[in-house]
DNA sequence: GGGCAGCGTTGACAGGTATCAATGACCTTT
DNA sequence: AAAGGTCATTGATACCTGTCAACGCTGCCC
């Protein structure tokens, strides 16, 4: 299942945004320190109430972050792509799983050495606090997008929220001259367990905007967004700094001429 | 409005979670730099987007974090309590606002004393990493809350979450020989915001339960929850309800013979 | 005391969504 | 090529919730 390749891994710390800023010691102690680990979608990296000796970095692929309910449907909670950090510094116990939901590779840090050199290089320290911190709100960002009552209102939130957030992540977001296109990365189903609703309303709701010319569904996971102030508009929420980002991507990807 | 008392308050660290664990050189150093303030119910303690120049831990009383919408609406997405932590090390701007519910006190901690401490003391390292992590998960908590699609499974949900996290707080919570009695510390308005969704409807759901008798609205803001298993039930799933409607449809149309 | 504002509650109604059921497209398997 | 499965989609219907409106209650101020 899991493949572990030998360790010293050259860890791809450029696409990485919490590591990026680093002393050379306290990366080359990482390098060090990580195994690589592959994994197929649909498999568990860590399971819920359950401890887990690591700390994560997404290095490829996307993850899902769940809990499975006791009727046994699952509730996804965010998403992990590359980059993204995961596991409990100084807490074995995990609240949530979390699921390979496409073919990924992390690199896992054992979470002992990674506390000790924590503790012991002020820069890590606060590339992990700033992870986390932004992770927070990332998880607040979500409570907003699920706060909206109409489903195709979280829709937009959620394409204007992959729009800001995955901004250099060219295998997921691609400008084009017609608009920016989405690469949704997870089914039907699953973006109905995170946007709190179900795959027939996602379908009904995604298919609207299409019809209202706001968004057009290139393939079922691939969306051009050709209008993205009405998008913000069906959102209805402040964000328009992401909107900023999203005009400053067609900008750069679209020379006048 | 903020009233500043003088350095070095006498810090209730009994009562916090997050400091409770500290050594005492730790503690002492947390004291000294201190600053204790006062805010009235409504008052605002952080705006969205502004830098901070502290670090906060409530002290007593309720406070809210909120985003103010384009539309002037707000939607709160957490609630702090005493013990709780609030502020971004290592990081100025805020994402959301935080807002008195009702008359508070915090003490603040100067952010660049408490970057330092932080950085030379691996207990408070280790006591703030703590704290952010689990505010995380209890963000996360609430994305699981605010998934379920009917108001009253919401409204479980929150009634379960106040009794596991606010168990030691009496004001808040007391178990009495008929159940638990919960004082929920902000307006039907506030509740509505937190989970997504209008005044009217959480009336409604609300009375629901308390004619189901699984609860008991003893006054508007105090709630007797008499069966907690219920309570679950409801928040865990209507499935379950609706699996037990379509047993009873099973058992009236094809009678044991 | 009377008037007033804020809050919680209740009613009526329209609209949105969950649910059940069925279809078609695509992929894998045989 | 045929068969089976998964997935996305569409249709019909019942239910829930948002919305607008009105009412009672409390506390406050004049």
């Amino acid at each position: 299942m899991t493949k572990k390749t030998h360790k010293g891994v050259r860890l791809a710390l450029s696409g990485s945004m919490a590591f990026s800023q680093l002393r050379p010691e306290t990366r080359d102690a990482l390098n060090a320190m990580c195994h690589s680990k592959s994994y197929r979608a649909g498999q568990t990296v860590i399971h819920a109430q359950e401890k887990c000796d690591f700390i994560g970095c997404v290095q490829s692929g996307i993850f899902r972050i769940q809990r499975t309910l006791a009727d046994g449907r699952e509730h996804i909670v965010g998403l992990l792509v590359e980059g993204d950090t995961f596991g409990r510094a100084f807490d074995g116990a995990a609240e949530f799983s979390i699921e390979a939901a496409t073919d990924a590779e992390i690199c896992a840090f054992p979470r002992a050495e990674f506390e000790a050199l924590l503790t012991r290089s002020p820069d890590l320290e606060r590339a992990v606090m700033l992870a986390i911190t932004n992770e927070l709100d990332r998880a607040r960002e979500w409570l907003i997008i699920l706060s909206n009552q109409k489903i195709a209102g979280r829709i937009a939130g959620f394409l204007l929220l992959m729009c800001s957030r995955f901004r250099d992540i060219d295998h997921i977001l691609q400008p084009g001259p017609q608009g920016i296109e989405v690469k949704i990365p997870i089914s039907r189903a699953d973006l109905a367990h995170l946007l709190g609703t179900r795959p027939e309303s996602i379908s009904r709701s995604l298919h609207a905007l299409n019809d209202q010319r706001v968004i057009d569904i290139l393939e079922p996971n691939r969306i051009l967004i050709r209008d993205t102030k009405a998008l913000a508009r069906v959102a209805d929420e402040d964000e328009i700094e992401a909107l900023a980002t999203l005009q400053d991507l067609l900008k750069n990807h679209r020379p006048a001429h």
